[in-house]
RNA sequence: CGGGGUGUAGUUCAUCGGUAGAACGCUCGGUUUGGGACCGAGAAGCAGGAGGUUCAAUUCCUCUCACCCCGACCA
């Protein structure tokens, strides 16, 4: 991609009033734009990283024996009676729920329990059919009391949610144990160390619920763990121990930002909506039914927070935009011109995602600005002085090497 | 929903009872080109909205809307 056709361009000042460090630096590099409060929309850029994100993440579950699909957001209010939540206060406090001209009661998605175990009630499931496991990525609203920290909480986000349906709750537990196990990978795959919390239900379950925590200080729930990593949960559901239960390790507290949450449901819904499996023997039996979340665009807040300096955002190999930042000095030289738009076409040609900044009339310093600000882990810069060998800069770090481009190509290589 | 802050050019901000100014950005011309270059010219604003006080309101008052922060609540 050539940055003269990137849209838009990145700004010298953050919003005003903006504080949390996603807000500013996400906004300032053109990868998202603020509608109205808790409302963004993922700009070309920032659209690009979420894409990453979600492949991370599909690749993953994918592996887990789960199916892609996708649901609508648009629900009739009966589904939502059916399983008793419509009309639940702290649903409503969360839930957009409204009229039609007609009178007609509709609500705004704000998860989609109801509607896959609307589906699987349809399909006349045999113990033989179960375990399934469903999973999309779409929008989801809910109507925050006060949106805040940038991307970090919205009233519209992206979220990717999976729903498992099992004969029995050990069936349940062991696919549960097994997603708990996929999301720590899928998480350190993204760059992000998270810590598996242990923390209530909500208004999904009575249950506890395992939290993805990652330390920062701009996270908005506390968390108690153990200083040996055995042991973490959320402060709503803390003792107060001293120390650890398990190894008798000091506990530590710290904010912390949740990127995702899972939630062993069991029977509820099944026994509020009536949704039943046929076992070995003919008989109607509940189904073991479970739900896991992660918030793609708050991921991409979190690594944000996480991963910065004071010239801009440091992106992870595997979620940045692109893997290169191609920067052209002195094109007004034909002969570094076309070196530039020869090396731009062999990336493309090895398949490496590269963003060449082909721009004439713009100096040197701003582009460098513009490579930090944008984060992409290898600057490569083309000028007079490069001659017969590429200038490579990682953004995180400082020095600068050359080298040619077959040795790059083997950097950059994923 | 309680508390606080802020709304003036595309953006970030100044100004102040007599209907507005800078920087950056943008357009044009020229000179430049290794850390947000320089010179010149130019376009760009119902001062969030409504009401009030006043000869006169961007400025003072009231209400309202929006955004940000703290709290409550929540993933």
């Amino acid at each position: 991609m050539k940055y003269s056709l990137i849209f838009p361009k990145t700004k010298r000042e953050a919003p005003a009033g903006a504080e949390s460090l996603n807000h500013q630096l996400l906004v300032r590099g053109g990868f998202m734009d603020q509608l109205m409060s808790g409302s963004w929309t993922l700009l070309p850029l920032g659209l690009r990283v979420v894409s990453k994100i979600n492949n991370i993440i599909r690749e993953e579950l994918n592996k887990t024996g789960a199916l892609e699909m996708q649901m609508p957001l648009l629900h009739p209010r009966d589904i939502w009676d059916s399983s008793g939540r419509w009309s639940k206060k702290e649903v409503q406090e969360i839930m957009y729920q409204f009229k039609d001209i007609h009178g007609k009661e509709y609500g705004l998605s704000f998860t989609h329990e109801e509607i896959v175990m609307n589906i699987l009630g349809k399909q006349n499931l045999s113990y033989k059919d179960l375990p399934v496991k469903l999973y999309q990525f779409s929008t989801k609203f809910r109507n925050e009391p006060r949106a805040k920290s940038g991307i970090l909480r919205g009233r519209e986000f992206l979220m990717k949610d999976l729903y498992s349906a099992h004969v029995s709750e050990e069936d349940m537990y062991k696919y549960y144990h097994e997603v708990k196990e996929t999301y720590t990978k899928i998480f350190k795959r993204m760059g992000l160390e998270s810590i598996t919390t242990e923390a209530s239900g909500g208004v999904f379950t009575d249950k506890n619920s395992h939290e993805f925590q990652v330390l920062s200080d701009v996270g908005e729930d506390t968390i108690y763990f153990c200083e040996n990593n055995d042991f973490a949960v959320n402060k709503e559901i803390f003792d107060g121990a001293k120390f650890c239960h398990k190894c008798g390790g000091k506990i530590k507290s710290a904010n912390a930002i949740e990127v995702g949450n899972i939630f062993p449901l069991g029977t509820k819904y099944s026994k509020d909506m009536k949704v039943f499996y046929i076992d070995e023997k003919g008989k109607e039996q509940p189904i073991w039914f479970a739900s896991y979340g992660i918030g793609p665009t708050r991921v991409m807040g979190t690594l944000v927070e996480i991963y910065n300096d004071d010239k801009g955002i440091i992106w992870p190999e595997a979620v940045a935009p692109f893997m290169v930042h191609l920067v052209g000095l002195d094109l007004n030289d034909s002969s570094v011109k076309s070196e530039a738009e020869r090396i731009y076409k062999l990336f493309q040609a090895d398949d490496v995602e590269v963003l060449y900044d082909d721009r004439i009339d713009v100096s040197a310093g701003e582009k460098f600005a513009d490579a930090d600000l944008i984060g992409i882990p290898y600057r490569v810069v083309i000028s007079k002085k490069t001659g017969d060998k590429l200038e490579i800069k990682k953004r995180n770090e400082r020095g600068t090497r050359f080298l040619k481009f077959e040795e790059l190509l083997k950097l950059v290589k994923i």
